[in-house]
DNA sequence: ATCCAGTACTTGGCCATACATAGTACTTTC
DNA sequence: GAAAGTACTATGTATGGCCAAGTACTGGAT
């Protein structure tokens, strides 16, 4: 029972909002993700992001086409389908909730 | 791939958050934390809270004392050790950056 | 007194997902 | 052509919420 343990149960399932969320702005390709994941002090290794992407891709939510790189392997660059976009509606609202009802729990004072 | 399915694994370590919360507010048993979980819309159900209870009381984060009741068994009192607050301090700052985390990147416009 | 309903707590098995770690494949550079 | 860097893949482990069934005690109905 330590924090790091309880902080890698928090990120289960806000990752994959973090990560629909990101590509919602714009097509991008997993080291750009990584790169802005970590800025966010949101750290994830590869092999965490990638089966990550598979996942999503598979449900119907990424879709993604391959690019020639100049430095390296050519890259997936990912983008929501139609259906990804309306689950990520979904799931910033059941985010929100979530939020609140914490926010609601912490400021509420004791009867 | 479906919204509830994320949902649940959005709660993981946020009810833990959630509980060490209501616990560091006074002496309550289960019944009255799964009540007030419920107004949160934090819904959990029994075969989730007492596991939950039992691992932090056996992490020294919690004790108990049972206290006779009117209407059926005795119930468990619980409240936090000197350990548990502490430990709910760190989880508090982990909370916060976390949900700064998902804004800094909800808000940032794509370069 | 006996049975039933309600309350409080317990237990065991299932499943999804983040993580660690190692591995593949391709490209550029020296 | 060997080494280093980049992009992606695969496998096994552990955690923790959920479901479902079960125990134990109380008080009221028959």
């Amino acid at each position: 029972m330590n924090l790091e343990n309880t902080l890698v149960q928090m990120r289960k399932g806000i990752l994959e909002y973090c990560i629909l969320h990101i590509i919602s702005r714009g097509e991008v390709y997993a080291s750009d993700m990584l790169d802005e994941l970590t800025a966010a002090k949101m750290i994830v290794v590869e092999g965490t992001l990638y089966p990550l992407l598979t996942r999503l891709k598979n449900a119907g939510l990424l879709e993604y086409k391959w690019v020639e790189s100049k430095s390296g392997p050519p890259r997936k660059y990912y983008k929501l389908t139609e259906e990804g976009d309306t689950f990520l509606k979904g799931l910033s609202d059941t985010w929100e909730d979530l939020v609140r009802s914490t926010q609601m729990i912490k400021t509420k004072s004791n009867s």
